[in-house]
DNA sequence: CGTGCGCTTGACTTTTTTCAATAAAGGTGG
DNA sequence: CCACCTTTATTGAAAAAAGTCAAGCGCACG
């Protein structure tokens, strides 16, 4: 198996950090398998340290009170999660599960203040991510706040090719009701309104919540506001 | 006029701070002074420091195409601003401006990153503001997700209310235009809703741009969508 | 004291949600 | 490997919410 401070080394989070910074970070790391099903934490559970993801992909979202999951975000190998709770000493906001089985490793929270303390590029490092985290938030925030449902899916689309950059090809990696609930609307409107994308020859499907964008331009201007869906 | 190093001090960022970690701080800062009107920085701006407000308010916004702007978060005293964007080593992804006469204290970049990498206990304040910050936009992010509007805006009047605790009472530090975008809304819709709120004795207006609650139960109801407005 | 911007209000249109019924898809266990 | 069953996705029609356009009012500010 993959020695801890490899996959410690691989994650965004502590790339550029010598192997001696990375050294007393894998000596607190512990090392956690968890199960599609099974939860990392509760909404309410005090944040006593958070998760960097090795393998599968997880989710943090809330439950309505009728017991619909609202996703708020999913994070993939590399990433923190939970940290931020953590450094504010608060109780984690929200509850995070794995969508798949997944490896991950868990940093106690005051080992690794002890850490950052000592080694303060690794403070630096946390900094960033955080930062670039804010600006994931901040375009969710535009998104949300774009009037009409066509744009918001639109500009979703396009975020997240970007973001998993494989050939125009976006993987919804949740259900369409999740998604649209993500989206602020509901699973029947997002139905309809991809299949008005598909029917303009925007988005093609590939496969199973997979598509790929065939019109971008168009699309960049249904985000933008500039064009509206017939 | 108030020494730098105590209106570093006073900002909640540098707060635990000893003197002798908050000096090297002062000895960097720049005072600034900016009018209304006038512009901290630019949307793709190189962001090669940071503002820390002493006095006034300063929003970050977008601006649309057309010129209207799109406020996407407001800063009062002891606020940094526009120091995610330095950290993650990127342009400004927004503009800001103060919206009244403002002091501020800038920081810049290499200095400031000198100063985190020799005081660790720095960059710990900086990473606590940074988690209270994006637990405020996933705050924002699941108002807007809310599907109707009056839950949207309860749920912003009940949040800045326990924000700036003024017994229940709340100031609108933008206009009903801004704020109604703030919302993803338009401004009718934000008067006629507001008007529902009043009529129904949920909030009562106390001012210019000021409203107390009247009725909390039947808001924070309405904010988690049990109620709806008749 | 005027004037312009922001706010409100009304009538109308468009979009979105809701409810309900059907279809498809995936996972499960035999 | 297949049949079943639960969850998820689509579609239609009607209702509700929100957006748009346009006009008038009022307040804050110069």
């Amino acid at each position: 198996m993959t020695p801890i401070i490899d996959e410690l080394a691989a994650a965004p989070l502590f790339e550029g950090l010598d192997p001696d910074q990375i050294a007393p970070l894998a000596a607190i790391a512990q090392r956690r398998s968890i199960a599609a099903g099974a939860e990392l934490f509760a909404e309410g559970d005090p944040a006593e340290g958070f998760y960097v993801v090795c393998s599968g992909k997880v989710k943090v979202y809330h439950l309505s009170p009728e017991g619909k999951e609202q996703i708020l975000h999913v994070f993939g190998p590399g990433e923190p999660v939970g940290e931020a709770p953590m450094f504010a000493g608060e109780r984690f906001p929200a509850h995070a599960a794995p969508m798949t089985d997944a490896r991950l490793l868990y940093l106690p929270r005051q080992a690794f203040l002890d850490v950052l303390a000592a080694h303060p590029s690794v403070a630096l490092g946390m900094l960033a991510v955080m930062a670039r985290r804010l600006r994931r938030f901040a375009a969710h925030i535009e998104n949300l706040a774009l009037k009409e449902a066509p744009a918001r899916l639109a500009s979703y689309l396009i975020y997240e090719a970007d973001l998993q950059d494989r050939d125009d090809t976006v993987a919804l990696d949740m259900t369409k009701g999740q998604l649209a609930a993500f989206l602020g609307s509901t699973p029947e409107t997002l139905s309809r309104v991809l299949g008005r994308l598909i029917r303009e020859g925007m988005v093609t499907p590939t496969g199973y919540r997979s598509y790929r964008i065939t019109d971008r331009d168009a699309l960049e201007d249904l985000a933008a506001g500039l064009t509206r869906l017939p």
